[in-house]
DNA sequence: AAAATTGGCAACCGCGTTATT
DNA sequence: GAATAACGCGGTTGCCAATTT
């Protein structure tokens, strides 16, 4: 059978912690340790708090070398520079920065860098959403051939220098080596993607993410989508998001929505030279002679990834594609009905 | 001056993974 | 090997202070 009840969830103290039960918890650990048993931990301690709530105080608040205070740019830029190249792992980023919480990192981004990368000029105003994560990652390729790029993984210039503007933003932080700047606006006329004009200048000149090398481009296909769900919110407009990622036509074929990430509601744009174009709602079929490869991770982020994220029977190519199924949004878009019905998207 | 909104952060919750019985 | 709890992570919420209306 399995192991005894954690603790009396009813005679648990919940919310801030007292001066007093932090000092209690302190000296507690620093004589004692942890024992590697945080659930016996707050009895012993003299706690009446659960083992989960002691441990998170502990690692977030009382233990020895926090770090509070502001972000250094070069802390900045490590984040910003993990965060495109892995998302959203709190944990992995905060190993980077010695001192620094994941929680920290995650309050963080969420409330200052984000929005310091944003700058004034990401598309148009929006409800209230401060709890929110509106900014998502560029994806991993979910090739099962990865070649990063050769190319620094932390940015040398400071922060401030990257992202003079909206556009040199959208280049650097998303990834894009074409010139971008996105429209602020791209008017639809039916509820689904396909009518989007493959001549647009969005996707004209897409290109490929930070860290990743197109080996082939005749080869190459961009898959978009959207999530199924549609969240309305008061004002009647509707939240969505674009989400695509990248694969080799060898791949297309074997590829589920598990595996993507988000419903295949889409359509897909297929990458011929230099022209994209699209394929609406359908797969294609294609040679086995394209690889997308990943040369130049970090190798601690890599060695994280590979003991945090996946386990033991995966391989690295398949950690790389599990750590796509979070990573494969791209714009935020905020659609909503005009007058006419017509559907209109904000990129930002 | 009061009410409403926004910002910031600590703490909680849920879930996938790991460990124990 | 199955069942169950603990652990650890990331997303979300709640609360309070600051700012704006």
């Amino acid at each position: 059978m399995g192991r005894a009840p954690c603790c009396d969830k009813a005679n648990v103290k919940k919310g801030p912690w007292s001066p007093e039960e932090d000092s209690k918890l302190k000296e507690y650990i620093e004589k004692y340790g942890t024992g590697g048993n945080w659930i016996a931990l707050p009895q012993k301690a003299g706690l009446k708090r659960c083992g989960k709530s002691c441990r998170l105080r502990w690692l977030n608040y009382l233990r020895p070398n926090i770090k509070h205070g502001e972000f250094s740019d070069e802390e900045d830029r490590i984040i910003c520079s993990l965060f495109a190249s892995i998302g959203s792992r709190w944990s992995v980023i905060a190993a980077q920065l010695p001192g620094r919480t994941d929680n920290d990192i995650k309050n963080y981004w969420n409330t200052k860098l984000k929005k310091k990368l944003m700058g004034m000029h990401m598309g148009p105003p929006r409800p209230h959403n401060h709890h929110k994560n509106l900014l998502k990652p560029p994806p991993f390729p979910s090739s099962s051939h990865h070649n990063y790029q050769n190319q620094p993984l932390i940015p040398s210039e400071p922060l401030s220098s990257l992202y003079k503007d909206l556009s040199n933003y959208n280049r650097s932080f998303l990834g894009f080596e074409a010139p971008v700047p996105l429209p602020p606006q791209v008017s639809l006329t039916s509820n689904n993607f396909s009518n989007i004009s493959t001549n647009s200048s969005i996707f004209q000149t897409l290109n490929y993410p930070a860290g990743v090398k197109e080996n082939n481009n005749n080869n190459t296909l961009l898959v978009f989508g959207s999530e199924g769900s549609c969240s309305t919110s008061s004002d009647g407009s509707c939240n969505n998001q674009i989400s695509y990622d990248y694969c080799s036509r060898s791949e297309i074929n074997n590829i589920n929505q598990e595996e993507m990430g988000f419903d295949h509601q889409g359509f897909m744009m297929l990458n011929y030279g230099n022209q994209w174009t699209e394929r609406p709602n359908g797969f294609y079929f294609g040679s086995e002679n394209n690889t997308l490869e990943f040369t130049d991770l970090d190798e601690d982020v890599k060695q994280q990834l590979i003991s945090t994220r996946s386990k033991n029977n995966y391989n690295n190519n398949t950690i790389i594609n599990e750590s796509s199924k979070s990573n494969s949004f791209l714009f935020n878009v905020n659609e909503s009905k005009t007058e006419d019905d017509e559907k209109v998207m904000y990129f930002y």
